[in-house]
DNA sequence: CAATTTAATTCGACACTTAAAATAATCTTG
DNA sequence: CAAGATTATTTTAAGTGTCGAATTAAATTG
């Protein structure tokens, strides 16, 4: 059933629109405002004296006036970014990556760490992960009390609600859990996402206008992932683990996949399953534990590209679990948009007349018809631009869209 | 982009949230309304009056007083049936059902006419469903203005949006318009959805505290469809004809599927698919363009039970068919519950073996831990019974909850 | 029949939005 | 360079909504 509604609920509405709007311009005068919320004026004042009051915006006298109108010039108003800061963590094999960002999305300091990743124990990585966040933080003399949330983002199945890492290509263990340390250690909120799950936060950030109604954000590369967006917000299933479109089953009884079992799209689209396929292995043979190397990849494709037939052949199979599983996600939830992208797409012109025949074999005219299908170039930052994205977007909502958030 | 909020809304949800409170109660006094909803005896005073002042609620003196209880007897509220009429049309093969249902959710009228829907002409059906509900009216005594809206159901896709059915095993023709020329020709507001989502409908207005997340609805029979409940609403996708579930693929280029492709679900799981697989025909076998007759179907049932193993297999077949389609659809969605119905699950037992199997081998531990899978006796009345439930819903929200709904 | 108990309504306070009026700060123009 | 025009923002008054407290209503209990 709904909440019931009060005039709390009205301010708390129209305070994250006012953020939002900001947060999306970037920086605005009043009456700019009121026409990308539709609010009045009266009301705009309101809020945004309030939200100045509370330190969250700033007013901006020295924006350039671009072109000297009469009037009254505007003021704009921008969001301060001191107001407060997030960390975005992203765990990938052998390495940690935090990045401190101001309230206003500015990234502030950087910071990559190697760590053994694989070996850890379970217990390890959450106390591991707290104490380089510490570290980094006390380098740039931020206490923890300045920290709003910290994101961790990961490559694997994560359980949302419960903070867990279900498993990961990073690590042997599973089952680790990673919000409940980190919390306890640092004293800060934290939260966990999936990556290809966060590239899909980072993408309605920056063109939410175009994230209506449910698109899907594909990841090729070393796994396969995706980041699914329902009705213009990333859809998490009931656990939080939702989108395994890497280990939606492709072929029943199939090749064997790094999850243990068999038939997986990712056992014949991701980079082990093209490299298993290339070298007419078995689909039998067992996934190795680490990612395939770069050049490992680049070497097959070149060869791909001067016609070496069982190259050729593995991305046409590559393409085809890709397709088909679009084809049964087509058919399931007919969205509107498919984005796909990873480093795999380097070499998406040799998957993709195999994806488009897939497609048209595997669903009805009537439902792919007017879905598109896009390339995006992969840029391995989207990750930890989406990460710091989701938790700017989440502080406005969940916290600063009240008026006691409590500065 | 989120709406502005102001006091209209405030109103207009906390109506809603008596009307829905009320729906689902049935009827109640003004101080089980205030704990159903969490709003203020003043408040709910307030909007009860309002409501009672507009014709929708009516004061329900008579109501038993069950256990005599000291202080002021408190006086029940009901929906006020004569508030208005929906009309709920299901179009089937061969006939078209017609249901007049008042304000409160009770049939007052029922009515079923044999239509030679098959060989219609596309433009046919629209008017003919007019004429049929316009005549109905007139025999009920009801003039169009007293009905609010009128809901069709049909098996097939549909493309609620437009309003088209595309494509159905009741018609030979496709793309068949339907909510257009019914309210050109009636007056009265149509919708048009598909059947398999009118069961999950009705489900979840029966017991939506059991739909809080993601639900699938699925409905075997002489096809196989599904009715998806995406965070507590049913889910139609961009163009409103999404969970086809039916036509999603199984087995890349595999058996004939009425639709025309080769390897859907359907091809396999649905009453002509079993019923050829049983019979050793080839997979390229076109399947019936009429409906399988019940009493084959419980021929080849009890075949199956008395040994026949190519009756069994068929059965096996179907099981893994719809059960490496659920795999994928969890893998996908990670939903909460899965409900499996429709006439088709008298033999439920017979495959029922083969979808556990195939959902042990097509999906992570993780994924399909929690995710309960229950069988729900069929009944054919339960489409019906759905749209009425959605007809009053949308009803309830999109008219009645506005003060001028000018009843 | 007075006390008690429960239901429903009324009243006063407070929060929020908005249209309209007032104020502020600039440019234009004669 | 001063008065008028123009645009931005704030202030004010009015309207609507919810809520807690006080009040009224209608029964049972003793």
């Amino acid at each position: 059933m709904m909440n019931k509604a009060d005039s709390d609920l009205i301010r708390r509405q129209n305070r994250h629109l006012v953020l939002e709007a900001l947060r999306f311009a970037g920086r605005a005068p009043r009456v700019e405002l009121g026409r990308l919320t539709g609010l009045s004026l009266a009301t705009i004042t309101s809020i945004t004296t309030q939200l100045l009051n509370e330190g969250l915006l700033l007013e901006d006298a020295d924006g350039v006036q671009l072109t000297a109108r009469r009037g009254r010039p505007s003021v704009d108003l921008k969001l301060n970014p001191e107001a407060t800061h997030i960390v975005a963590v992203k765990l990938s094999i052998d390495r940690f990556e935090l990045v401190l960002a101001d309230y206003a999305g500015t990234r502030v300091a950087h910071d990559i760490k190697p760590v053994a990743t694989y070996e850890m124990e379970a217990s390890a990585v959450g106390s591991k992960a707290a104490e380089l966040i510490l570290a980094f933080l006390a380098r740039q003399n931020k206490k923890p009390d300045n920290i709003r949330m910290i994101g961790v983002a990961v490559q694997g199945a994560t359980e949302t609600g419960a903070g867990h890492l279900m498993w990961s290509p990073a690590f042997k263990a599973a089952n680790i859990p990673l919000t409940e340390p980190i919390h306890r250690l640092t004293g800060i909120t934290c939260s966990l996402s999936n990556d290809a799950n966060m590239i899909a936060e980072g993408l309605m950030a920056r063109e939410h206008y175009q994230y209506k109604g449910t698109a899907a954000v594909i990841f090729m590369g070393y796994g396969v992932g995706m980041g699914l967006v329902i009705d213009g917000k990333t859809y998490h299933g009931s656990t939080g683990a939702a989108a395994e479109f890497g280990h939606m089953n492709h072929i029943p009884h199939g090749a064997l996949c790094r999850c243990g079992r068999a038939g997986c799209i990712e056992a014949y689209a991701s980079d082990y399953g093209i490299l298993r396929n290339a070298e007419n292995l078995p689909i039998t043979t067992l996934p190795p534990s680490h990612a395939v190397e770069p050049e490992v990849m680049a070497a097959l494709e070149k060869a791909a590209r001067s016609g070496d037939q069982a190259a050729l052949k593995a991305y046409r199979i590559a393409g085809e679990a890709i397709g088909f599983g679009l084809a049964r996600m087509i058919a399931l939830l007919n969205p509107d948009r498919i984005v796909v992208s990873g480093p795999g797409i380097r070499a998406f012109d040799l998957v993709e007349p195999a994806i488009r025949i897939a497609i048209e074999d595997g669903v009805v005219l009537a439902l792919r018809q007017n879905v598109k299908i896009e390339k995006l170039p992969m840029d391995h930052d989207m990750i930890i631009s989406g990460t710091i994205d989701k938790l700017l977007h989440d502080l406005d909502r969940e916290v600063f869209a009240r008026a006691d958030s409590g500065l």
